[in-house]
DNA sequence: CATTAGCACTCGGTGATTGAGAGTGCTAAC
DNA sequence: GTTAGCACTCTCAATCACCGAGTGCTAATG
């Protein structure tokens, strides 16, 4: 469809733009080192490519820059990822550094990814849902309060704490907690809440009388909770893009990170491999003149996270895109030794 | 020194101005309700008061705007606290509705506080230095990995992972921890790390070789920590103020926000009572043009932390310095309750 | 026939000019 | 002491001319 010439010249037009933010007119192109062509014929071919969809003009005798379309082209035909070595090496690093929870190797991946790219990332930590209990224990701190600890069998650990009503002896709170140890090692935390009303109820009311109140705030406690977590890089990074100098545009990117829950949405949608969205092909709204890059992370093949990059449709694509299959990589290898030790 | 028009004509300025954000005209004076005077007269009292620095003008012939004196001189005199119910009530029902953890509590307050003035809301936890150990436990989620608790005796829970060494049983790893919690039990936090060295260390090495390295992580992972903690609300509602139109302030706003060792520094200046400080009243250069209302929250008599509101010099101080109040004193109540509970 | 030189044309951005409106300071009258 | 009146000042928005970057088209070129 294209021919080779356009093909070049487009990407010229997208790389040029990328770096400048500025609309890329024929003149400057056919300055290129690897242009030989007059700016009559780049502009007759400019013309060509703007008909076809890929190129937009701000205004009738601006330069060109590329639409939606072009930047999608883009990555699809164009955007040979470039990896840097400088860029693997400080991910590599920053994964193996001491990969002992799975919250810190994210939320430092994120503010790694995001001081070297200069645009916004989110990880998107594996469902909860299946980590199993491993233990539950009390802590009393005082004749009236306790905190309740929670750890799972990947190490997060969940904690809350609650007063102890008056009833309830400290012989009866450590049987309750022997109980509940007992019942409850190797659940499922999905099935917690659900097994926690049935079988262990009725039991525990056996051996404690009215205990049901102050069991029930810490079941809410814990099982309210948000299922997913996520980490945040380079909140205010965007605020250096010169597509943000709108203050309504940074208003409504701010309200839209706000929205947990929307986000975490929007990563879920990926499956295995990198997904590039560009602009309208986003579903939000308030991301509609962004980008959104997302990269999966795998445990045996299954498919835990997500790691992903907000920016402007003008994003370093190639560059991203590397970084996020690194990363990727990166930290599918250090769940699968993780999880190897823990066998 | 002013009289008691000069007095009524500034509260009236200021009053105005912090509602619409738009300098104060003579005219617009004239025709509030509870000023009897023409625009002349009120242009000459006026024109006074700039001289004397309560007031300035945008440019030679635009209406008045308070100036730092002058909002300082209305904090100091004129703003009497102005209290709304509804306000109470909401403080009062977030800070009593539950108050088993102070990380809820505090985080709950800091939104309602931005939620309900649209300024950026700061609270300061107590610091956890005084805080004594109460519990440590170990638990173990497989052969090679396991996860340290450490339990304050005010209920907060810090927690680490590590990679149990191999020369290490799992009888020995028991071993550790009660000799830990025997030796260590009470101490305060802040003595912690001494005491790991000093006697302990040595006392361990006589019952588990070379378990050194692995308590090196631990020891660098809960004492490397902020020793205080800070809880933000609305950090994005600054931007709804007119006077963020400027992104470049946005920027240096955010960027001095992500320090959050110069943040407590701030925060920490504060001694017991309500403090206001006004546009460059302040130390740190990025809230030059913004004011800053810190409160402080105490248990039996001794300042425990501080609760902030940072916005615009053109802030609501009446109502911003009540809810401080209100939210300091319904802290310090609930703290009180808590502690009493708790001995 | 593809390429290119040349040129008229278009449009955003800048700076100067203008008029309206809001507000002031000053003076003179009350 | 207070106020009406008025000249003056300054901002803001609109208008205009002009420059420069860039285009599209045409005609000449190899």
């Amino acid at each position: 469809m294209l021919t080779e010439r356009q093909l070049m010249i487009l990407q010229v037009i997208i790389d040029d733009f990328i770096e400048s933010a500025q609309p890329v007119g024929s003149r400057a192109i056919s300055k290129k080192s690897n242009i030989s062509f007059s700016s009559a014929t780049i502009r007759n071919e400019m013309a060509d490519l703007e008909e076809m969809g890929f190129l937009e003009k701000t205004h009738s005798s601006s330069g060109r820059v590329p639409s939606e379309k072009g930047y999608r082209y883009y990555v699809d035909h164009l955007a040979a990822p470039r990896s840097s070595g400088s860029d693997t090496k400080l991910i590599h690093n920053s994964v193996q550094d001491g990969f002992f929870e799975f919250e810190q190797i994210a939320q430092k991946s994120a503010e790694i990814l995001s001081d070297i790219t200069n645009y916004t990332s989110i990880i998107l930590g594996p469902e909860v849902l299946d980590t199993k209990l491993k233990q539950l224990q009390i802590v009393t701190l005082s004749k009236q309060n306790a905190v309740v600890i929670l750890v799972t069998d990947n190490g997060h650990v969940e904690h809350r704490s609650f007063s102890i009503p008056e009833e309830i002896s400290s012989s009866d709170l450590e049987k309750m907690v022997n109980i509940l140890n007992d019942r409850l090692r190797g659940v499922p935390l999905i099935q917690l809440p659900e097994k926690l009303n049935s079988e262990i109820v009725m039991l525990m009311k056996r051996y404690i009388s009215d205990f049901e109140k102050s069991f029930n705030y810490i079941k809410q406690a814990f099982f309210n909770e948000n299922p997913v977590k996520l980490y945040f890089g380079g909140k205010t990074n965007i605020l250096t893009q010169p597509e943000f100098n709108d203050i309504n545009k940074v208003r409504s990117f701010y309200s839209m990170m706000e929205n947990e829950n929307e986000i975490a949405r929007l990563l879920k949608e990926t499956h295995n491999g990198i997904k590039v969205t560009i602009g309208h092909e986003n579903k939000a709204d308030a991301i509609k003149d962004l980008s959104l890059i997302t990269a999966t992370y795998q445990l045996n093949g299954e498919q835990m996270g997500t790691i992903a990059i907000i920016g402007p449709t003008r994003m370093e694509y190639k560059r991203v895109i590397s970084l996020l299959n690194t990363l990727s990589h990166e930290m599918s290898d250090a769940l699968y030794l993780w999880n190897k030790n823990n066998e």
